[in-house]
RNA sequence: CGGGACGUAGCGCAGCCUGGUUAGCGCGCCUGCCUUGGGAGCAGGAGGUCGGAGGUUCAAAUCCUCUCGUCCCGACCA
């Protein structure tokens, strides 16, 4: 049985939204706002968002797309021309009624997505094939009236990034959509460490207004699937209702294929659920705000020598672009630092004491195994990053491990059922593409689909779990956020 | 939006059922001393309009009504 160090938190297997709360609020990463469902992103969580947008913002602009920025608000009108997105998301819409004391002629949704205010500047921009492909990406703040809210998972207002683009065919359109899935993929399995199923959506789960969704589905620690990042294709939809043509080299007229997809804060909720332990948190170095700290463990006459030691390891980490920060507060014991650092979820953790310095050595500790390294002073720097590496590797692997464990294959509906009631997890079986089944399935236990899989399986037919009808789908159940 | 639980110091709670001086406790916080290899010790100190608004009462943290917020379980959504 492992020790547990960290105290101030219920253990994560023993109240998973409990141990959720606790961990976000007491890391500081969020604090709730006075307003119902809306949270602050504390500096320490903020610090995680920059590194998602650093890193992700590098991939889209190296397959070719701007950042740009559109307005909060949009028309009511505009937002009422694609018939499917008014439906979808009237619900949830918040609306700016007055300007100061005056009532607005025409109320203005505070966006809870973009397609409508950018689709109505993309009419203008749009001429000729010559102006195409648009690939414009920004980065915003949404509004969206929830009923039910968690910090970072689903908040009122919540932080993304939403990517626009118009192509001139619809394949150029289909192949940017599983383009950006395949970003995401990449970006959350490699720099989230979390591994997860890509797919399709089905008719019933997929954007409004859209003619495909795709999505990335990650497996958070309490055996409920996550929407990670979707992916639409928008089909001539919006262009229709907003009116974006362009001429084409024959001098015909014809409406853009469209793309729109994103990912949120919410990925930050990802990271804490597939990562965390009964300590707290655990990031994958590659975001962690604090790559290593540097845990003094002063005495007497030692205290200054560990001191400069301390300072000294810090700066030379900087040089090489690790994210170092030397704890030097006194008013807290080593043993508490370790606690506290571990909570806060920091990879790694370098102690030095008189031991160490007699020894010429310092103690290595790391997150994600509580493995205790020691290294000699000399060659410390040059072990830092690929440690790091290494760990970024462990996180992702125990991950994978838990989705392999917790995907399960299943062919007849009592089965499913049992899995769902007791074991959760995805739930990978055929499905005859009857929207009747689907939605009888997600009445009678509570699992949809989450995505339609896209692998190349030798077995591309079975039966249907529900009906036992010829299926051709292989789809992935679970029950979802 | 339905069903349940809860709101008292920064955090975790007791007090409420059965109304009655100055509302307690642990941790944290501040000052000083002393310590520091897995959440140290001693001494002193600060911090509360009991979520908010009404009402009942001589008197309300306590009883009643409304309201705001949080958590859990469902239905809806990134």
């Amino acid at each position: 049985m492992e020790e547990r160090y960290v105290k101030e938190i219920t253990p994560k297997s023993q109240d998973f939204s409990r141990w959720y709360i606790e961990v976000i609020r007491k890391a500081e990463l969020v604090d709730y706002a006075p307003m119902k469902g809306m949270m602050v992103i504390r500096p320490y969580g903020y610090a995680i968002w920059e590194k998602i947008k650093e890193l992700l913002d590098r991939r889209l602009k190296e397959t070719g797309h701007v950042n740009a920025y559109f307005p909060l608000f949009i028309p009511e009108s505009f937002l009422k021309k694609e018939a499917e997105h008014v439906k979808g998301f009237a619900p949830q819409v918040a609306w700016v009624t007055h300007g100061g004391d005056e009532e607005l002629e025409e109320r203005l949704a505070v966006r809870p997505t973009s397609e409508a205010i950018i689709c109505s500047m993309y009419a203008k921009w749009i001429k000729s094939w010559r102006d195409l492909p648009v690939l414009i990406n920004q980065w915003a703040n949404i509004v969206r009236w929830e009923k039910v809210t968690r910090p970072f998972l689903r908040t009122t207002e919540f932080l993304w990034q939403e990517g626009h683009t118009a192509h001139a065919t619809e394949e150029e359109a289909e192949e940017e959509t599983l383009r950006i899935l395949s970003i995401y993929k990449d970006f959350v399995e490699n720099d989230l460490a979390i591994p997860v199923i890509a797919g399709k959506k089905t008719e019933r789960e997929k954007f409004a207004g859209a003619l495909r969704t795709y999505s990335i589905e990650a497996l958070m620690a309490d055996g409920r699937a996550l929407q990670a990042g979707t992916s639409h294709n928008l089909g001539q939809h919006f262009s229709r209702a907003f009116n974006i043509r362009y001429e084409d080299k024959n001098q015909n007229l014809q409406y853009v294929w469209q793309t729109s997809w994103g990912v949120s804060t919410r990925l930050i909720g990802a990271v804490i659920m597939v990562h965390g332990d009964d300590s707290g948190l655990r990031f994958p170095p590659r975001i962690a705000p604090i790559q290593v700290v540097i845990v003094p463990i002063p005495a007497n006459e030692w205290k200054e020598k560990i001191y400069k030691k301390g300072e000294h390891i810090e700066k030379e980490l900087k040089k090489i672009s690790v994210r170092a920060h030397f704890d030097s507060r006194e008013e807290y014991t080593p043993g508490w630092k370790y606690s506290d650092w571990e909570m806060r979820g920091v990879p790694l953790r370098i102690e030095i004491g008189p031991k160490d310095m007699e020894k010429k050595q310092v103690v290595l500790v790391r997150r994600d195994n509580r493995e205790k390294i020691p290294v000699s002073q000399d060659v410390l720097i040059e072990k830092i990053s690929p440690l790091l590496e290494e760990i970024q590797k462990s996180l992702y692997n125990q991950a994978l491990n838990f989705l392999k464990e917790n995907t399960h294959n299943v062919n007849n509906y009592e089965e499913f059922k049992e899995i769902i009631e007791n074991k959760r997890g995805f739930i990978k079986t055929f499905w005859c593409g009857n929207q009747d089944c689907e939605d009888k399935i997600k009445d009678e236990t509570g699992a949809s689909i989450r995505v339609i899989s896209m692998e190349k399986e030798e077995k591309s037919e079975g039966n249907c779990v529900y009906c036992g009808k010829k299926a051709e789908n292989l789809v992935y159940f679970a029950k979802a956020y």
